[in-house]
DNA sequence: AGCCCCTGATACATCATACGTTTCATGAAA
DNA sequence: TTTCATGAAACGTATGATGTATCAGGGGCT
């Protein structure tokens, strides 16, 4: 094991043994390197490498701090690596994405808060008056995070977004392939508000499942219609929206 | 932006760009960090901060490399991440894997496959003949990540092992707690078995249901017993087992 | 007395260089 | 053909020096 990935594992343990907290403040790099018994430059490497993933924080000038170790935070990274996998990993993500949305759904409605609610009403609100592709489709992802944070579970929530990220490119492109897309999406983002305004976790639950059904049809179609009739112009949606 | 961010920026862009691709050998150390205008110790830190989420692989001697990029090698970083949440975490990461292990088990009796039906019946034996707690929780851990495979997607069942990690001391101490709780949690596994055998997905997600509550039920118990029945002997299972 | 600015100590950021160790390809020898 | 010695290439690690941001505290101004 090398020198680095020892660092990185003693660092992990003053963590777990509770030795560090969150918030709490490493050594200064000279100072802990020497009693690791590594270099400071291999230190550096360690504390780069969990800072990366968002469980130090360096803050130059100043220190090194332990984050507050909360899901949000700790799952960030996950994003980060969602956005690398291949193509065939993103139909992998959108399955997860279809079996997790309902359940979260049924959930937000025991669980969300007037406040809440209030702020979805909003963002409805804004969507029937958008225009824009780009902003309608930022606003059904506005939407969509409010659901999720709705769980009350922010563990759910960041995984919901991560999930999330690489879908962006598929949403913008749904929404502006049909303009009547845009009312239908918006309408099921009303029912799906009804049924949490109501506390009706099964309403919401099965509005959730035809909501991702509704989108996976669309995306198979977009499959098979690229892969099946060739003849579309120059270069298809593509790319990154695979 | 420090240099070092801004250097695992770049080896970033390379493999979203596709320039690098799955498999593919970066440059030395040395000359990629002319070409990015860093010195190697900076370049080092990024490529060491990749390494560790696993989108490069160094070896040692020979050269550095994008990994295979697959959602088993990417989301393994998400088990470093969910061993470092603080007790409130874990409460939510037992959430979210109650929302997805009924959703899971449908899916995976629309799709297991003769072998993975086989590794399970297996598996079952082993259980019945098993005695010592720890191997029976091993060999419950075993056939829920058969099922998890059994879904086919890998990035499914890559969430749910990582969910699953800090479970395993709750599991132990479960499945010892009582005996007849054994011989319940062996019952529920051969009906799902059943279930995935007929291919009968519905009958497969109200197994999940009804085994996940059966935890949630007993974790439940627990947290009151401790807090509301002080009267345990010295110090109750405890710590990590939150 | 209270506030603002300057300054020094502290700590991270980055770089350059040197040397050790591992791996792999090459080619000679059996 | 197989085996083994060899050297180049590449990563691993350490050290020292210098740059720069941050913060606390002192001194001076209002």
């Amino acid at each position: 094991m090398s020198v680095t990935t020892r660092a990185v594992e003693s660092i992990r343990a003053m963590i777990s043994s509770g030795e560090l907290g969150p918030g709490d403040r490493l050594p200064p790099e000279q100072e802990l390197a020497d009693r690791l018994g590594v270099s400071r430059g291999s230190l550096r490497e360690a504390v780069r490498a969990l800072s990366q993933i968002k469980v130090l924080d360096v803050r130059r000038g100043d220190g090194t701090y332990v984050t507050s170790l909360a899901p949000s935070e700790l799952l960030s990274g996950l994003g980060f690596a969602i956005e690398l996998l291949q193509p065939h990993g993103l139909e992998e993500v959108l399955e997860v994405r279809r079996l997790l949305l309902p359940p979260a759904a049924a959930l937000a409605a025991q669980r969300v808060t007037d406040a809440q609610l209030a702020e979805m009403n909003a963002v409805i609100g804004r969507l029937e008056a958008a225009t824009d592709a780009d902003q309608i489709a930022a606003l059904h992802r506005d939407f969509q995070a409010l659901v999720a944070a709705a769980t009350g579970n922010e563990t759910l929530s960041s995984i919901l977004g991560a999930l999330q990220l690489r879908s962006e490119n598929i949403r913008r492109t749904w929404l502006s392939s049909d303009p009547g897309m845009r009312d239908v999406a918006l309408s099921h983002q009303r029912l799906l508000l009804g049924a949490l305004e109501r506390g009706d976790s099964e309403t919401a639950r099965s509005i959730a499942v035809v909501q991702v059904d509704e989108r996976q049809r669309w995306i198979q179609q977009l499959r098979d219609g690229r892969s099946g009739a060739p003849t579309m112009m120059g270069r298809p949606p593509v790319g990154e929206a695979t």
